[in-house]
DNA sequence: ATCTATTTTTCTTAAAATGAAATAATTCAT
DNA sequence: ATGAATTATTTCATTTTAAGAAAAATAGAT
């Protein structure tokens, strides 16, 4: 339902089929709230997260109120989900109070969820170790599609709080690892991956065409690693190097990202050697899969244009 | 539709329309988890919930037939809602690999569930009470990645204010609530988490070698306990105790701390006993009875009322 | 390469989710 | 206490979403 809700709708509106007499919202009448959005929560499931979220980020237990303000969600909707979330037990209401906390169903998949963690944490450990040798930020990420999506990722402190949670994606030809990723394939590879250009520019310094990033390419693959120097984000610098498989296939990017304020790229170039030892760490971990898959990319193409 | 997994066969056997055999509860292949709905599902939300406690219980990364057969959805509804999972952050998906496992907002929400204040209440009246009957400071962590998280610690009354609120973290090699979960993994095992060594030195006594370490774990696993001397902060010591599940597995530990101006370390045994008893009262916090108050009448009367 | 198993999409039907409004149950202030 | 003011549930007409069969597309294996 994610991406084909667009896709539906597209076709919806294509001339030539109506199906549907009009579904618009005739219904709103005199005094009620201006037009709905037409996508105002994910599904079912996600509003539940969201309640838990809302509910489990409370300093005290909470009330029907207080979710339903916090989540945006109308006070019926509010109520029936916190409703099944209690006879589910994940949520638990005690006797005399009406208000909500964890119940026991989330505090086992919780536990689950902690212990289950710890036994596949050794990705984030090695991380972890070269953030605090580094003193800056460093992800893995890995190519899902046309885009570089991130698999982990540990900062050095609480400043800044970008929006590139594990899971998020960002494009190819204006980050260290993507290009890292660009570099190991030929031009008419890589170019129907992401195009001939002119790419998006989303600095100065981005590189947009597709000549520049050809000579760039082929640049990171004489050297080994892979420098962003504020093509993504102004005042932002990266450094990536691969992660290879036995076969020297790259399957991950390691890399480092510091605010040039606090890092030159020439600075950041003494740190390959802590990232070159911790990617074949990494390495490691990537175990299972002996098959390379340059490609294949074509079926993960579809997922990454999820969007919400 | 939902619930009536039973009735929807009931109607799709009516007259008119043959649909397939029921598939029924299908017989679970050898290795697979056992059905298992022996109710209908309540709801997306719940379905939802279904899939994600058989992500997290299995040891591994799943796929959308371990998912389907486990939870008794059909495949395509299994699908749908994975994606949606994943889409959202719940799960993830690592390109390249078509299995599940947790995502980030999950590993967020089970941490924030951890450090519930509600749930938190129930330990600290545990902790309370031990706290008034040894005299010192105690406190009750997680292991969270490679390191020790500070759930809730309640203090005795002296100026040490120390920043180990609840939250925050310490390294594993030097505290004994760090080392007791250490003691519970082989040494491949505990080295991919905090790496080879030497580790950081936090004073004269602590322990820096990976052998020296590896002696010491061995001890602890030994003894049931584990001692902190001196080892992350000069002039303090600690002795922690496992709080476990049913299963044995350890997962928190509860610690007593002290200076050692008022507490020797074998003065800190005596109170062995007390920190078992309070472990396994804690014990209970983490994995609540599975069928306790079937409290809330009205919560049922609702669910009833909710005819399927 | 061909076949098999698994994953994904499509499409129809049917059920479940919505939110406004109505109705209870509580609080809280007199 | 008593009654307004709040907050919590229920109802209900409608819309939206989800289910699942079957088909199509992929990945894997032989």
């Amino acid at each position: 339902m994610r991406k084909p809700t667009a896709e539906k709708r597209a076709r919806a509106a294509r001339p030539g089929q109506i199906a549907h007499p009009p579904k618009k919202f005739k219904s709103v009448k005199a005094g009620a709230r201006a037009v709905v959005a037409p996508e105002p929560f994910g599904s079912a499931a996600l509003r539940a997260f969201l309640i838990l979220e809302v509910v489990v980020a409370a300093k005290e237990a909470c009330a029907l109120d207080d979710v339903a303000r916090a989540t945006g969600l109308s006070k019926p909707t509010a109520f029936r989900i916190l409703t099944q979330l209690e006879s589910s037990g994940m949520l638990l209401r005690e006797p005399g109070d009406r208000r909500y906390s964890v119940g026991h169903r989330l505090a086992k998949l919780a536990l689950g969820v902690m212990q289950n963690d710890a036994l596949r944490s050794e990705r984030h450990a090695i991380l972890q170790r070269l953030v605090e040798k580094i003193g800056e930020t460093c992800n893995v990420a890995m190519l899902d599609g046309r885009q570089l999506m991130y698999l982990d990722r540990v900062e050095t402190s609480w400043p800044l709080r970008l929006h590139l949670a594990p899971g998020s994606r960002v494009p190819l030809h204006c980050t260290s690892g993507g290009k890292l990723f660009l570099s190991q394939l030929p031009r008419a590879r890589w170019e129907k991956l992401i195009g001939p250009g002119p790419y998006e520019r989303h600095t100065p310094h981005t590189i947009i065409s597709g000549d520049e990033l050809e000579r760039e390419l082929s640049r990171i693959r004489g050297q080994g690693w892979s420098a962003d120097r504020e093509e993504l984000l102004a005042g932002i610098i990266c450094l990536a190097v691969p992660v290879t498989d036995r076969a020297g296939c790259v399957i991950a990017s390691l890399a480092l990202q510091a605010p040039l304020a606090r890092m030159t790229h020439a600075q950041s170039l003494d740190h390959l050697s802590a990232l070159r030892g911790a990617a074949s760490a990494l390495a490691a971990t990537f175990q299972p899969s002996v098959s390379p898959a340059p490609h294949g990319a074509a079926a993960r193409r579809r997922r990454s244009t999820a969007k919400r």
